[in-house]
DNA sequence: AAATTTTTGATTTACGTACATCAGAAATGG
DNA sequence: CCATTTCTGATGTACGTAAATCAAAAATTT
């Protein structure tokens, strides 16, 4: 049987309510007294026991998750599976609430973040704009004790108690390397779409993305930029255009939202022209246009995991608990036509 | 504020002991009261409270892994993650076992499952041999209400609650495209390396793997399978013969472990052939052998999810309880060099 | 040494559920 | 209608911890 408060008690020959004002650090006990207490706890290996001590407390968690408003299926995404969360909530003593906040509105964010201050919170989950009225607003939460988890979108730099997200250098890295790979040693353009290089996640795919093409794929070359801005029909016809005006080009990395216009403009040439496409996040586009052949590979990062990731971290975090390093850490989920879940 | 037992005896109008027979299936209630407490129960959507009731009950989940011996690195990660599961036991409230059985022994696989028959266990997790005799023993736990969870290697149409494992036909159709997609349009000859024929996953994957090859690159051919019977210097000779004998080999499939004994033969012929691997399982050795080129993708299964998965679904079936399927889905890792952990 | 302050102990209640006991009520049998 | 069985209510204890109260003991100050 794992040990109590009470063998802590008798351990130490201390009552009772001496071991639970060490272990709640209440006021009221000699350092001597403080110090075999804690000698005791370690003696004996004491744990305490969570969930008794919330059931005890009445404890819940008041988590909040700012997440950006806008229409992409990956934040879409996202909001579901908060919404699922808080259909758990009660299960798990959560009291979750979602504050939206337009997306790239670095005041905002922080207006939603500084409105938090004083506030009775177990935890804040942010999709960090990378700014440095951002980073400050999250350094103030933190000093006031409360964790934060950026979620999606890391924010460099900050105090930010963890991420929940994928590396996304990284991910740039794997999709150049898929797309030269598939590419075998064929020689050709290259065009990459991006939402916007505003963002920090974007910019770090693209990083990714050119550093290993360089160094790696040297017969293909790497077109500027274009910036769909998570559009569909903008993006369909920069697509289209780029496509008609440039024969050269075998291979595209979408490295954002706004699939379905690159999806149309790719039927649209189809069967005549042969391209070999990398994009990011699976939706129900993505999926079919992989599974017809359309697009070659996804890269997807499971936003369910991470809210579930976030959640977890955030509660354990209140709790000054440890966290399984290695269940947190959010993977690049590479979908090909055959393993798609 | 969340419903309790409370509340569902004022709402229902009878006493609270009532209330605790109801639901704890307990005798003495006549059919109508129970009707209208079951009643109350869904009116006011009330929901045990699990941590509570595991308090009262003073319950742990007495937990079974049966795992093959064998030194295959898999099955080492396997057993450390278990072990690293019983560390954590007396927080989740566990008491983990492990029984050892010799691999691929039906018998004494049959005689372990057995052997828990009667005994108070609140779930069995068992690497399964896929044989008749195993899905029988299988059958009689499942009909002692004891959940039963399938841990990387499924066993086809038993009784078994759960399977913790991934899809290896997917797997081998996964390894199939990338190894078909890498090699271009090129022309040759595809070795596959397995363990053992005679384990299921391992079959799973060839077939995967064959019918990707066999509809979607023609131009591979695919050589008559290896057995390296996860022995590394067997399988060094096996490979090392096999490229001396035919030069015509371009790719390599290894699904099965003893991957070391493969990295030293590929590292025999290295700079003048030209091959591309893909192969199974993350270790030391193929993080190695993938970082320096010797190897170009491993497909891999977390052993730390698995186990942790098993653990959530079987003690969610002992309770009752729903799980969060998405959660539970283990998903095949493509690791590239690139996006290694 | 007395007065004061600080520490400590003893005890109680509570959280939501499980489980046991016993008395009393209701239903059923004859 | 009484005896018997079956059901129901009332009540208490327990699980491990939190938190509060009050009295008693020790330490500190005057």
């Amino acid at each position: 049987m794992r040990p109590t408060v009470h063998d802590i008690a008798a351990a130490a020959g201390v009552s009772l309510a001496t071991v639970d004002r060490v272990l709640n650090q209440r006021p009221g006990v000699r350092l001597v007294t403080r110090e075999k207490v804690e000698e005791a706890i370690r003696q004996i290996g004491y744990i305490r026991d969570v969930a008794a001590a919330n059931l005890a407390k009445g404890r819940v968690y008041p988590l909040v998750f700012i997440v950006p408003t806008g229409d992409n299926s990956f934040m879409h995404g996202l909001r579901f599976e908060v919404n699922q969360a808080i259909l758990r909530a009660s299960i798990e003593r959560t009291d979750i609430r979602v504050v939206e906040v337009p997306a790239f509105d670095v005041p905002a964010l922080v207006a939603a973040l500084d409105a938090l201050q004083g506030q009775d919170i177990a935890g804040v989950a942010l999709v960090a704009t990378d700014a440095p009225e951002v980073r400050a607003a999250v350094g103030r939460l933190v000093s006031e004790r409360i964790p934060v988890v950026t979620l999606v979108s890391d924010l460099t730099d900050s105090a930010r108690h963890h991420y929940a997200g994928i590396d996304n250098i990284a991910a740039g890295r794997t999709a150049a390397r898929l797309l030269g790979r598939f590419l075998g040693g064929h020689d050709g353009d290259i065009t990459v779409l991006a939402g916007s290089m505003l963002v920090r996640d974007h910019r770090e795919r693209l990083q990714g993305f050119s550093a290993v093409m360089a160094q790696e794929f040297p017969k293909l070359r790497l077109l500027p930029v274009l910036e769909g801005r998570d559009d569909p029909e903008r993006t369909q016809s920069l697509i289209s255009r780029a496509l008609s005006e440039n024969k050269n080009i075998i291979g595209i990395y979408s490295l954002g939202a706004g699939n379905r216009g690159l999806i149309a403009a790719l039927k649209a040439v189809r069967p005549e022209r042969e391209l070999t496409v990398v994009v990011h996040e699976l939706t129900q586009h993505t999926r079919t246009a992989l599974l017809d052949g359309t697009i070659d590979a996804v890269l997807n990062q499971d936003a369910g995991h991470e809210v579930r990731s976030a959640i977890r971290v955030m509660k354990a975090t209140a709790d000054g608990q440890a966290v399984i390093a290695d269940q947190e850490r959010i993977r690049l989920d590479i979908f090909l036509k055959d393993n798609l879940p």
